[in-house]
RNA sequence: CAGGGUGUAGCUCAGCUUGGUAGAGCGUCUGGUUUGGGUCCAGAAGGCCGGAGGUUCAAAUCCUCUCACCCUGACCA
């Protein structure tokens, strides 16, 4: 032992007896489990419903809950970032300037105290630290400042599902960075790149397979963001990734590489046959029609109808104006893009009673619903913008809606059904259109998500994969987006007042245990990755009442203890295939099994959870190296 | 929010159509048996049939209303 004077001690094991904790194993897994994480955790005795999206954390979870954590907060501090502890409690005064309890709507939940005061349960904290920040500091020298807390969250989601996936109320690391500048030291981007890199680290350091990918910064704001995802095909997230450039990105953010604009151009070809309008009862879905006209969906034009959300200044200036974006009938409109390219930022899918008051046939419109109609912007799809088939050698045969309920047309052509040019059409007198008093009309382009072969953005000649994935991390630049409407600012050195500059970084921690089990599990039950286990190693006792038996598992688990080793003890009077059973599903990385089989020999039995098969036979001398090397 | 479904024992479910006051398996407890992959036998405990109202001599069962939960979609820092 060493005699060097430390300010800690080094980390002891954890010893438990399994007889004196609480896992209560299941053979069977409540109806409502159907994800594996879902039926695995409340099988293993992990977690307990309490209500819908609402779980206890019983001693094994939480165990694996405090490793993650401390993990993240390894990481954390080593980028500079501070630990602190804000209130689950939000006063609803807190989002009277920045207005998210509008942007939440009913995610958010509220509570009333005696007094008719309302709050909030923080779905996140960003006005509550705007607010701490503002008033603790005077001088942009405080600055850059990185702060974040480990606490549970609340979002009363519309639809919690898949256990601890996706819940009402669940544990998330949050941090909020400050700063005077973007770029330079001290500044977001550094900050940014610091934060990155410690969720590559933590991640890494729980043993997860995961990928990171650009992101789309969502209502909350701000410019840049990343997610991390746990690479699992049971993911709710769609990621394309390039094999070549390493370009990865979830499928609402995903650019679409260059590809060869069609021959004759867009929209220029022949039609395939005379317009036949087809009664089409019973069909709301692109499948259904499909089916029914025994046409595949990529031969069908999907038109999706947005409204633009504008001022009231605006809606008296326009009146109520629409996007439509036409996509093929197999692709799917990416909101992202339609925003960027109609310039429109506040848009919404429209209403379906209120857009066919306005005139659309909604679930039958055609790209042709456009033309004419004031304050109708047609956005079109590259792949939904053309007459002729390069591919085929032939005009290009498309099923639309036909623009009145319960009927659908064949043979339609841009050129015929749409004006002699579309492209040119806003030329036309009779088919003026576009936003805000403009006549650009229509405007063809990226519309539709990514797919799996479409080309690389960043690598000419190579084409996008895709894979799924469980978001646990994201990290956004918020700019200035909650200082400018709290009135965070500082005074600079040279005595002018800036608004702070923000980051904000969020780890789900208990979704991350949960994706982790998705991640990594067999028929029998979960395996963990050392670093994140409730214990590092389980000592099976065949036989509990012999007292041999059970001093060679205290002796051992001392010896594991001390070396930091988290030690859970089996010393139920089961039989052997329940205690084998329900190692396995609890999944702690190593079982050490003494029975009279393996004692007889002077050993006991080492066996690896991830490795299938019979254990080996250790000398009981070398059992706790042997452990100790394989967690290492 | 729209559509669909389910609430009966700690868990998984049957019983409901055709009303007569509650069942199985697993788990728990007792005793025995067995002892290296969810033993076997015998016994026991355990339910206001989600809640409220109604119909009826009688309601888990039929009717009305409510609540909770689940699925698909929409939604989702």
């Amino acid at each position: 032992m060493s005699t060097a004077t430390t300010l800690s001690s080094p980390r002891r094991g954890d010893t438990h007896l399994w007889s004196r904790t609480l896992i209560p194993t299941t053979r069977e897994a409540p109806a409502d489990a159907e994800t594996p994480s879902h039926i695995l955790l409340s099988r293993a005795g992990f977690i307990r419903k309490v209500a819908a999206g609402v779980y206890d954390y019983l001693p094994l979870a939480w165990r694996t809950l405090k490793k993650v954590s401390n993990i993240i907060r390894e990481e954390m501090d080593a980028a500079g970032a501070s630990e602190l502890f804000m209130p689950v409690f939000v006063p609803m005064e807190f989002y009277n300037e920045t207005k998210r309890h509008e942007a939440y709507g009913p995610l958010l939940f509220q509570v009333e105290d005696r007094k008719g005061n309302k709050a909030a349960l923080g779905p996140t904290h960003e006005e509550t630290i705007t607010e701490l920040v503002k008033g603790s500091i005077t001088s942009y020298k405080q600055l850059p400042l990185n702060l974040y807390q480990i606490q549970t969250k609340f979002r009363d989601e519309a639809r919690p599902r898949a256990g601890l996936l996706r819940c009402r109320e669940f544990i998330m690391k949050d941090a909020y960075s400050f700063h005077l500048e973007v770029e330079g030291k001290g500044g977001l981007n550094e900050a940014y790149d610091a934060m990155y890199r410690a969720y590559v680290n933590s991640f890494k350091r729980c043993g997860l397979d995961f990928t990171v990918v650009e992101a789309e910064s969502g209502p909350i704001g701000g410019s840049a963001s990343h997610e991390f995802m746990v690479n699992c095909d049971s993911g709710e997230d769609t990621i394309l990734k390039c094999p070549s450039s390493g370009y990865a990105a979830n499928v609402e953010k995903c650019e679409i590489g260059a590809r060869p604009a069609p021959s004759k151009g867009y929209f220029v070809g022949d039609p395939s046959g005379p317009l036949e309008e087809v009664h089409t009862p019973n069909c709301p879905g692109i499948e259904d029609v499909c089916k029914l006209l025994k046409v595949k969906p990529q031969h069908m034009l999907k038109s999706v109808l947005f409204k633009v959300n504008s001022t009231p200044d605006q809606l008296d200036k326009y009146g109520q104006e629409y996007i439509l974006a036409v996509v093929r009938g197999d692709h799917d409109v990416n909101e992202g893009k339609v925003k960027a390219l109609s310039q429109c930022t506040d848009i919404s899918l429209a209403d379906p009673a209120e857009a066919i008051k306005a005139g659309f046939a909604i679930g039958f419109v055609s790209p042709r619903a456009a033309v004419g109609k004031k304050g109708v912007l047609l956005l079109v799809d590259r792949d939904a913008a053309l007459s002729f088939d390069d591919a085929a050698g032939k005009s290009k045969f498309w099923v639309t809606g036909g623009d009145k309920k319960d009927y659908h047309v064949k043979h339609f052509n841009w050129q015929r059904d749409l004006g002699k040019d579309p492209l040119g059409a806003n030329a036309q007198g009779d088919n003026k259109g576009g936003l805000r008093g403009g006549d650009n009309y229509l405007i063809v382009g990226d519309v539709r998500n990514a797919l799996a072969g479409d080309p690389s953005p960043r690598a000419a000649g190579s084409t996008l994969v895709a894979a799924r994935g469980i978001e646990v991390g994201h990290i956004f630049k918020l700019g200035t987006k909650y200082s400018d409407a709290m009135g965070l600012s500082v005074l600079d050195h040279d005595q002018k007042k800036r608004s702070v500059i923000m980051g904000c970084y969020g780890i789900g921690v208990s979704r991350t245990m949960a994706a982790c089990v998705e991640m990594s599990h067999d028929a029998d039950g979960i395996i963990w990755p050392a670093p994140i286990a409730p214990y590092h190693v389980l000592i099976t006792l065949m036989k509990p009442d012999n007292a041999d038996h059970m001093a060679l598992a205290t002796k051992l688990s001392a010896e594991l203890a001390s070396a930091g080793a988290d030690v859970l003890i089996d010393d139920r009077d089961e039989r052997p295939g329940v205690k084998f059973k329900d190692a396995d599903l609890i999944g702690i990385p190593i079982r050490l099994t003494i029975g009279d089989k393996a004692l007889a020999e002077n050993a006991v039995e080492f066996k690896a959870r991830k490795t299938p098969g019979k254990g080996e036979l250790v000398a009981i001398t070398a059992a706790t190296q042997r452990c100790l090397a394989a967690l290492a």
